[in-house]
DNA sequence: TGAATTTGACCGAT
DNA sequence: ATCGGTCAAATTCA
């Protein structure tokens, strides 16, 4: 086994213990601070795992987020030349700003949407989404709508979605998810654990209902928790790791906050032992890092739904979660749970 | 009145 | 030159 190997089972170890930890700190009355701090080191264990996942080796770096790849100061300070003119800076970092974007983890869900449910169109996936534009794709009958995460300018958070209805079958909508959450929508768990939200859950789509420019994304409840009312079809399409282990973070409710929501977070944590499940459950691509309550393709087939899975640049050709191209997913979900048997050393994971 | 959406223009990739 | 993705001014909404 390679240094790289026992440094990523290390940090992933290390990010499993500490995640025990948090559990057993759930239980007693530790201080926030704590918890926080527990959840800081988690993520970084899982930061660290996944840049040697993706670049190899075993020196660990930080590598420029997009937030300060877009900043301003990132280019002022990283280019040697002083005598260069704003406009080349502004044209340089625009273009890089683009290969970046280029490169994110990408992946597509397919929604298919229940008719006289009065639910109509992509129910939100629990992230605050801003419509940015809308296109009409050549060759698709459906424009294409552009969404990109409303806390994209408050905290710097790039994760894009493009909503496109499927041709073959109008009550399907593909979803085309890109980059992770970065921001902490605490909102969303707030609201969608506060009983009135349970209760009147089945809501207000009407207004956008049977467009493909509807999804319009304002803080509502979290619809995984009814997810009942809608089919998710997920797919794979990056050769990214992160969209296999995609970035573990709470948002703020999660973490605790001491309010009265938050107390009933955690009471229905411990009733329904939901701790347990998020290792399967944060691994779902489609909803990335911090949908915790979102289901997995396994989760999907336990309870006897069916899911294709496919690749818009495949071509809608069928494929498996263990026949991907990439040799990322191979790593099938039915092996990821993040047991301490999870075969690291095996070869075929690294090809 | 501020936030969200619409839509034509612009830009980079191919 | 064309296409997909993004920007940003205008418009609409709450």
């Amino acid at each position: 086994m390679d240094c790289e190997q026992k440094t990523l089972i290390t940090e992933l170890t290390q990010g499993k213990e500490l995640a025990e930890l948090l559990r057993n700190n759930l239980n007693s009355i530790s201080s926030l601070d704590t918890r926080q701090f527990l959840v800081e080191q988690i993520l970084s264990s899982y930061e660290k795992a996944l840049f040697l996942l993706n670049w190899g080796g075993c020196a660990v770096e930080i590598k420029p987020t997009i937030s300060t790849l877009e900043s301003p100061n990132y280019y002022a300070n990283s280019s040697p030349k002083s005598d260069v003119s704003d406009q080349d800076c502004k044209d340089q970092c625009q273009k890089d700003v683009y290969k970046k974007r280029k490169t994110e983890p990408r992946w597509t869900e397919q929604v298919k949407v229940c008719s006289g449910t009065g639910l109509e169109g992509p129910l939100e996936d629990g992230y605050n989404w801003r419509k940015y534009g809308q296109k009409d794709i050549l060759g698709a009958n459906f424009p294409r709508g552009y969404y990109r995460c409303t806390h994209r300018h408050s905290q710097g958070c790039l994760a894009t979605k493009q909503v496109q209805k499927s041709d073959q079958d109008p009550t399907i909508f593909e979803v085309t998810y890109r980059g992770r959450h970065t921001c902490l929508q605490a909102s969303r768990l707030a609201v969608a654990l506060s009983p009135a939200s349970l209760k009147n859950d089945k809501s207000k789509q009407d207004k956008d209902s049977c467009q493909v420019e509807q999804p319009e994304q304002k803080p509502k409840p979290l619809k995984e928790l009814s997810f009942n009312f809608r089919e998710e079809v997920k797919s794979q399409d990056s050769n990214n790791v992160e969209d296999i282990f995609p970035l573990f973070s709470f948002p703020d409710a999660y973490i605790g906050n001491g309010n009265e929501e938050n107390d009933i977070f955690k009471e229905s944590m411990m009733e329904n032992d939901f701790l347990s499940s998020l290792s399967s459950a944060f691994i779902s691509p489609a909803t990335s890092d911090s949908s915790c309550f979102a289901m997995t393709p396994c989760h999907m087939n336990s309870l006897g739904i069916d899911h294709n899975v496919r690749t818009p640049e495949s071509n809608l050709a069928p494929t498996s979660a263990t026949n991907s191209p990439n040799g990322y997913w191979d790593i099938s979900l039915d092996n990821v749970d993040f047991d301490t048997n999870f075969p690291l050393d095996n070869p075929e994971l690294c090809t």
